[in-house]
DNA sequence: CCCACCCCATCCATAGCTTG
DNA sequence: CAAGCTATGGATGGGGTGGG
């Protein structure tokens, strides 16, 4: 088959010669005078040495010129090497080059930035994938840094600098590596329909910049066939590495016919990609879109601004303690935004991105869970480009890092070769801390997203992060919500635990030490009341003493806030009162709502049978009239996943289920590919989301069903063990935003529920 | 993508002990 | 001495993580 290329512009530069080469560029000359993150100047050692500029554009037009003269090669997406910019570029057009020069008499098919269709933004695209006709399949990295910017061997592969940041040093095999499996799956699953071999296939990174002497130099050296250096541009160099090669399909088919399959997995028949298509996010969460409203359209409320942008917030320790759905999130993301903001007014730098400018704070944010970096990332971004006073201001990249504790320790750890434990924090840390901490001080402010959630022996390493300023302490900023604290970790400063100053270092002015958010904007107090009944057990046999593991004590003494920017119907009244013996109610939340819904079964048939029929009930047009993808339904267990979708699907009601599930079993049709559900987000539009409750923590949705409580309930149940499965259903619960029902069997603590129900009709 | 590995909690069988 | 109770440890299954 053929594909299009820029036949005509490719004849025009192929002719020119010399200065004229650099006239026809004079388009491109004209985008880069905007230059606006032109990484250029001394900083940038790392990377090539050349100007970059007459390098990438003389290769650029050899690259033409060569694929005028090859009889059969063919590169798709060009355009995009054209577009950017950058000495990585010239590094992509000379490993084409050397492709398309080793194979001058066979078909070789080039995709620049390729993307598998099918997984859509759950892959990152890969530089490049070749097939080539009578070898197979190459999945590529491309890196345009000098032998310094490796930073470190491991495992005799190459650890380069990463836009100038430390810490985020990249194994150069991470990608292509994770491409290349990815790729893999896709591959088996195209061919194994067609009952056909699939071609081999093999991944490397590629590094033209660096010579194997470079390397020799340094003492050390390559795993020659995943990592390829200058040498692999020379033709015989490259054909005899081939053999040693793993091929990670195992299969030999590499004749022409498995390449109109191949170019279907990356859409290739139309183009590849629109150019101009946008890129979809993979931040697209029903929780994240919610924020974002929050964020846009509501502005933040008094309380939340007068955190987010006081100065003395990120002076020294402070712990933010919010009540449920207070918003803590978004405000962390604001002040972030907003110490960077500050920052880059102070030092007047506005150019300087990326890499690390003079006088610019470095900023850590820690949360615990790795599915929570990149929607913090997005949200700091929009904090900062919707607050930024000049339209040219780029968030600088270089100086924020944001990551989940565990890895970051991990990092450290391997960098300073001290052994990580992951099942002793406390051990980790000592070891680190006696190594020495490369990143020691390195922080102006550290940030703590779900403080709740992160172990306390953290903390002596977090404290080492940051400086100690004389007179204000570490500026280290936890954000705390102790009621949703599901893994039991225990709250500083009660049940006989240390202070927060000892965990936070000295503490001058320990009065402005803690600050508590008192307004819930997420949950109704409805759902906030019964659901925190609940969690305490008010109508339970015997005690389950969970009212100081909920922290919930603490905010009787708390009172609402007249703010004039929210109309609070609770404001003056105590944030949560007690009511009775072990009952409450709450009145923080500042919206009112529904009662939740009980529904007690017999069997789990019966209440699927109901359950599906109140979801079809809801999403229909003509009657709830909700768009299905405000719907979600948990359930405790993966295994009650698959009999709710089941039921769903026998009503014909499309759902989205991200967590990975088993195959067999209900001897139903191949799923469609799901990716790793750690990357996926939660919610798809015109569909009704099916997970697990632990899944689903940090969502939201206006529709919430809990089934299969009686999971969650049962006679020879340890109290602690009692405690974390109501501690669970207490998430499960505070995941929606209005509408709420509780599914089961019946059972104590349905009974409990209806009850807790009642008592607030 | 799939897998190996870890943690955690439950289940079940067994051993060791108490008791009528 | 047999029946019963309880502590223990291995097996199992679910969840999460890193790595090929």
């Amino acid at each position: 088959m053929s594909l299009p290329i820029p036949l005509a512009r490719m004849v025009f530069i192929a002719d020119l010669s010399g200065s004229g080469i650099e006239h026809s560029y004079g388009w491109l000359r004209r985008r880069m005078s905007f230059g606006e993150s032109l990484p250029t100047g001394p900083q940038e050692y790392e990377y090539t040495e050349m100007t970059g500029h007459d390098e990438t554009l003389q290769k650029l037009a050899e690259l033409e010129r060569v694929l005028k003269q090859h009889p059969d090669a063919d590169v798709k997406n060009l355009s995009r090497l054209r577009t950017v910019h950058h000495p990585h570029t010239a590094a992509v057009c000379k490993a084409i080059l050397a492709l398309v020069r080793a194979f001058p008499d066979r078909k070789v098919v080039v995709l620049v930035e390729a993307e598998i269709s099918e997984l859509g933004c759950k892959a990152r695209p890969e530089d490049i994938v070749a097939w080539i006709e009578g070898t197979g399949v190459f999945v590529l990295e491309v890196k345009s840094h000098t032998i310094k910017g490796i930073r470190r061997f491991e495992n005799n592969v190459p650890q380069v600098v990463y836009h100038g940041q430390e810490v985020a040093d990249v194994d150069l095999l991470d990608q292509p590596r994770s491409f290349a499996y990815k790729l893999k799956a896709e591959l088996e699953k195209t061919f194994d329909g067609d009952n056909q071999a699939a071609p081999p296939l093999y991944f490397a990174g590629w590094m033209p910049n660096v010579s194997p002497e470079d390397v020799a130099q340094l003492s050390a050296s390559v795993a020659l066939d995943k990592v390829w250096l200058s040498d692999m541009l020379e033709r015989e160099t490259f054909l005899a590495r081939l053999p040693r090669m793993k091929n990670l399909t195992g299969a030999s088919r590499t004749e022409r016919t498995s390449l109109e399959a191949f170019c279907k997995i990356f859409g290739a028949t139309s183009g590849l990609r629109r150019a101009s298509a946008p890129r979809a996010t993979q931040y697209a969460s029903m929780g994240h879109l919610i924020d974002r409203k929050n964020l846009l359209l509501k502005r933040l409320t008094k309380e939340q601004e007068d955190l987010a942008f006081s100065p003395n917030l990120v002076r020294g320790p402070k712990v933010i303690r919010g009540v449920a759905g207070s918003g803590k999130t978004i405000v962390l993301a604001n002040a972030v935004a907003e110490t960077l903001l500050r920052a880059m007014a102070d030092a007047s730098v506005q150019q300087l991105f990326p890499g690390p400018g003079e006088g610019m704070p470095q900023v850590l944010v820690l949360c615990f869970n790795r599915a929570l970096v990149p929607y913090l990332l997005n949200l700091i971004q929009e904090c900062f480009e919707s607050r930024k006073p000049r339209s040219d201001w780029v968030l600088p990249a270089s100086c924020l890092k944001v990551i989940n504790v565990d890895r970051y320790a991990y990092w450290l750890a391997r960098k300073v070769g001290v052994e990580y434990h992951r099942d002793d924090v406390a051990r980790t840390v000592e070891g680190l801390l006696r190594a020495g901490v490369p990143d020691q001080g390195k922080f102006q402010h550290v940030f703590i997203d779900e403080g709740q959630d992160v172990d306390l022996s953290w903390y002596r390493l977090i404290q080492v992060l940051t400086p100690d300023q004389p007179e204000l302490g570490r500026s280290i900023i936890v954000f705390y919500d102790e009621a949703q604290n599901l893994y039991g970790v225990r709250m500083p400063g009660v049940g006989g635990m240390p202070p927060w100053k000892e965990y936070l270092g000295a503490v001058p002015h320990s009065r402005g030490l803690h600050s508590v958010m008192r307004v819930g904007h997420r949950n109704t107090n409805q759902i906030l009341s019964f659901s925190f009944n609940l969690l305490l057990g008010a109508f339970a046999e015997e005690n389950p003493q969970t009212a100081q593991f909920a922290g919930i004590s603490e905010f009787e003494k708390e009172v609402i806030p007249h703010d004039p920017s929210i109309d609070h119907p609770h404001a003056g009244k105590p944030c949560v009162e007690k009511i009775d013996d072990r009952q409450y109610r709450v009145n923080f939340a500042v919206q009112n709502g529904p009662l939740p819904s009980v529904h007690p079964y017999l069997t789990e048939e019966e209440m699927l049978k109901e359950l599906a029929q109140e979801v079809e009930r809801v999403i229909d047009p003509k009657r709830g009239n909700v768009e299905p993808s405000d719907v979600l339904v948990m359930v405790p267990e993966k295994r009650d996943v698959q009999s709710v979708v089941a039921a769903l699907a026998d009503r014909k009601i499309p759902t989205h289920v991200p967590v990975k599930l088993e195959e067999a079993e209900t001897g139903r049709a191949r799923r469609t590919s799901q990716s790793d559900p750690r990357d996926t987000g939660c919610f798809v539009r015109g569909k009704v989301t099916v997970s697990t409750i632990k899944s689903a923590k940090g969502y939201t949705a206006h529709v919430c069903h809990i089934a299969y409580v009686h999971r969650l309930d049962g006679d020879a149940l340890k109290p602690e063990t009692r405690q974390k499965y109501r501690a669970q259903l207490h998430v499960a619960c505070t995941r929606s935003s209005l509408f709420l029902d509780l599914w089961g069997k019946s059972c104590a603590l349905l009974n409990e529920a209806e009850k807790a129900r009642t008592a607030l009709g």
